[in-house]
DNA sequence: CGCATCTTTGATCTGACTCAAACGCCGTGG
DNA sequence: CCACGGCGTTTGAGTCAGATCAAAGATGCG
């Protein structure tokens, strides 16, 4: 019995663009991530890329898993990545998790907010919102240091899950910079001025993170 | 007791334009809706709109509801729309639904492959692709005969899903129309040969709609 | 030190947007 | 029956945000 418990939640490691999970496969654990980002994305025959969701310590990856039976989308890591494995054929891991379907609703109501995100608005608009819920989910993970966090991500990733390029990730990024609406530089982001920040994010008064 | 029956799962109508839900209602109930369209969509403070779910026949509205206290989207009727109103008050009758949670997986799944196509997709790709996905689910749904179905869209609304301006949809429609591709006209879709609609859409081949 | 990855810069191009107006369709009311 | 107004579609001309292509600096790691 001891030996069932510690097969089915134990400790995993991931190293950058290591797999968490592939297309197609069929998921039979969840991570809850402790350490490090990951993400899922998407590759189009011709290479363009979109990241489709981002996986901060603290995040369940993913808690579609135990509704739908293949994931269809594969899961890399971005850092190196420690994590917990949950396992999916052991239900009762996964019905003790606490606020579990509550993280569900979550992640799909980000999905809806970067769906409007990416239908209707601009680049600065964009980056603001981004670099707002990732500092902000930071911050819930107990991860913010004042006004600053970890930013792990490439101008690349940022590019991938914004539906840029990272040559105009870059320009903006400087722009907004100059204008002092936000530090970032070596994996370090600093937002002086939340509200401005928010305000450059063309969110609702009533849009949460 | 009967009446407690008739009371959480009845019939409902609604006319265009009409909410089912508000923004940050708490929805009792969800629908299923059995003739109409209806879509979730968000507004910007500026007026930019983006449409990030169509509800078709056959399809519940909304799954998320089930999981979340209170839905962050207002959801509006687009033609005239028939219901039954499944009670959330009263959850068996949530959980006797069939499928209930394959559902829920298939809308988000939707939502991942729009993401795709708004961040990464050019203006002929994503009407192929959200052209295809509804003939797709019409069919599912028994409403498609032979390679034509209804789509009681105006340009405006194919905009706001798409992420594009009606103008622009205008263009791109009347060139894949001429080209042979796909006719559309007075609300109904015609699809001449799906393949080459496919091949327009940068779907990968395993992608199912 | 050397190679790979990431960031930055410059020059040019273009897909999609904006603005503006005309056209068609349809339901309504005189 | 027709005039009217509202909505959706179509067309044209001009503009712009963001893409593309190319190359030069940084940065970092084995």
């Amino acid at each position: 019995m001891l030996s069932q418990i510690a097969a089915s939640e134990d400790l995993v490691f991931f190293r950058p663009h290591q797999f968490l999970t592939r297309e197609h496969d069929r998921p039979e654990a969840l991570y809850d991530i402790l350490e490090g980002w990951a993400c899922r994305h998407r590759l189009l025959p011709d290479g363009r890329r979109q990241i489709t969701a981002l996986y901060l310590p603290g995040d369940l990856c993913d808690p579609m898993w135990s509704l739908a039976p293949t994931c269809h989308e594969p899961v890399i890591a971005l850092t190196n990545v420690r994590a917990t494995r949950k396992s999916l054929v052991d239900p009762s891991t996964i019905d003790r998790h606490k606020g579990f379907s509550s993280r569900l609703a979550e992640s799909v109501e980000r999905q809806s907010n970067w769906l409007v995100s990416l239908g209707r608005k601009t680049a600065v608009e964009r980056l603001a919102h981004l670099l707002l819920e990732l500092f902000e989910r930071m911050r819930r993970a107990g991860l913010a240091y004042g006004q600053q966090c970890a930013l792990p991500l490439t101008q690349t990733d940022i590019a991938d899950a914004t539906g840029l390029t990272a040559v105009h990730v870059n320009r903006t990024l400087q722009s907004m910079r100059s204008k002092g609406v936000l530090e970032l530089h070596s994996k370090w982001l600093r937002i002086p001025d939340l509200g401005a920040l928010r305000d450059l994010a063309a969110l609702g008064p009533h849009d949460a993170l």
